[in-house]
DNA sequence: ACAAAAGTGTTGTTTCTACACCCATGT
DNA sequence: ACATGGGTGTAGAAACAACACTTTTGT
């Protein structure tokens, strides 16, 4: 399928390998999307989905495959990234495996995952506080959060955490689980209004009080690159 | 040195490696170091610097090695990171081989280079208007320029280009060189002394002109990751 | 009627931008 | 004296932060 390296004299013997950290907004909170392992090393231990990448294979295909064949998410990713790429010597007790780390947004909805692959378990975790985790897989999830909070800020990244249409009291939940604090709702409401990227529908009635008007993303998407 | 890899079924068989786009200002304008190719494919092209990871080697290892081995450089690189890692099967007619691409600063003195290794030739060239190079280089410099762009406005990464005492219009250039746009004195003069990040020191009496007051980096620095 | 959540405006503070002249030195 | 580059202040506009009450619905 394709030519196979002319490596040189003493290039690095590496396994090349991705792991996925995907978001999701549950409870209103954000979660991320762990697999418990089913194998050596660190069997029983929550950690990313990931694995290697095949031949033949963009590194995002990988990152999609290894979501969709540890776990059985239902919906497609609305974002798919990478971020950063691990590879410092000792991370993997197996020996050198550099992974190519990859920020991933589920979109509402996608909560029914089951274990899948070698897997024997997967769940929703509070991103903030997670169980303790497999490799340096604690750092990988940490950048993660990082990067999403840098992202949600300038381009809008927030909105493919929820459903097509959705309202602001919604929209703000999602700011706040991601940025891990409160905003106020008169100050936010002008802001997100004012950038002119969100247009409104029809109503909706919620359980109790009053019902909120619903929008959706405006024509002019700008989820811009880096 | 180190255990080997237990690669599982269908790992692809990839090549490991670095790329260092290595920046400085040179005559008052954003730089970059480039080397000139003595091997196929692309002998006799424009390449950045960069080349495979060996083993027992960290990444930012090889960088530092890459830039040190192609080019002879005198001085240690202020800044290194990692900023993306480019996989795509079709980027290296060699093979499959991933490049984690890392972006340097070089301080300014760092001008004398010349060619190591299996390199013909190695010189500085205008960032924003390079020579024609080889494999996806030109798309990883790009990237390189917007990364170093963002790291510019909120990490204060522009006083690495500089020695380690500089003037306020020394600083200014900096920053219009990697911005690609003029920027008014005052203003800038306003919002660079009110960050609190720099102290004077003595005078200094340039070849022509009035003489401009000196500043270096104050103790609280703050280079912040990602 | 009451509980529950949605919605709405104003004011003060800070930050950003545009803009033109005088100052200190070398020749 | 003059050429060269360094240095300075102000005013309007825009963005941001703090703050409490009214409205609409379901029960």
């Amino acid at each position: 399928m394709e030519s196979s390296p002319v490596l040189p004299k003493q290039a690095a013997q590496v396994g090349l390998a991705v792991d996925v950290v995907a978001f999701a907004m549950h409870a209103g909170e954000l979660q991320v999307l762990l697999v418990k392992r089913g194998e050596l090393p660190h069997a029983k231990v929550w950690a990313l989905p990931g694995g290697f990448v095949q031949s033949g294979e963009e590194l995002h295909e990988a990152a999609l495959r290894e979501l969709r064949t540890e776990t059985t998410v239902t919906l497609e990713p609305r974002h798919l990234e990478q971020f950063y790429t691990f590879g410092e010597i000792g991370r993997d007790p197996r020996g050198r495996i550099v992974s190519v780390a990859h920020l991933a947004v589920l979109p509402h909805g996608a909560a029914k995952v089951e274990a899948g692959g070698h897997t024997v378990g997967a769940a929703w975790h509070s991103a903030h506080t997670p169980p303790p985790l497999a490799f340096d897989h604690q750092q990988i999830l940490s950048r993660a959060i990082g990067r999403l909070q840098l992202r949600l800020e300038y381009a809008n990244l927030a909105l493919e955490f929820l459903p097509e249409t959705f309202t602001l009291p919604e929209l703000q939940v999602v700011y706040e689980a991601i940025g891990n604090r409160k905003l106020d709702k008169r100050n936010f409401r002008k802001r997100l209004l004012s950038l002119g990227i969100l247009t409104p529908s029809g109503e909706r009635r919620s359980g109790v009080g009053r019902p909120a008007q619903l929008y959706r993303k405006a024509k002019n998407v700008r989820v811009a690159a880096l």
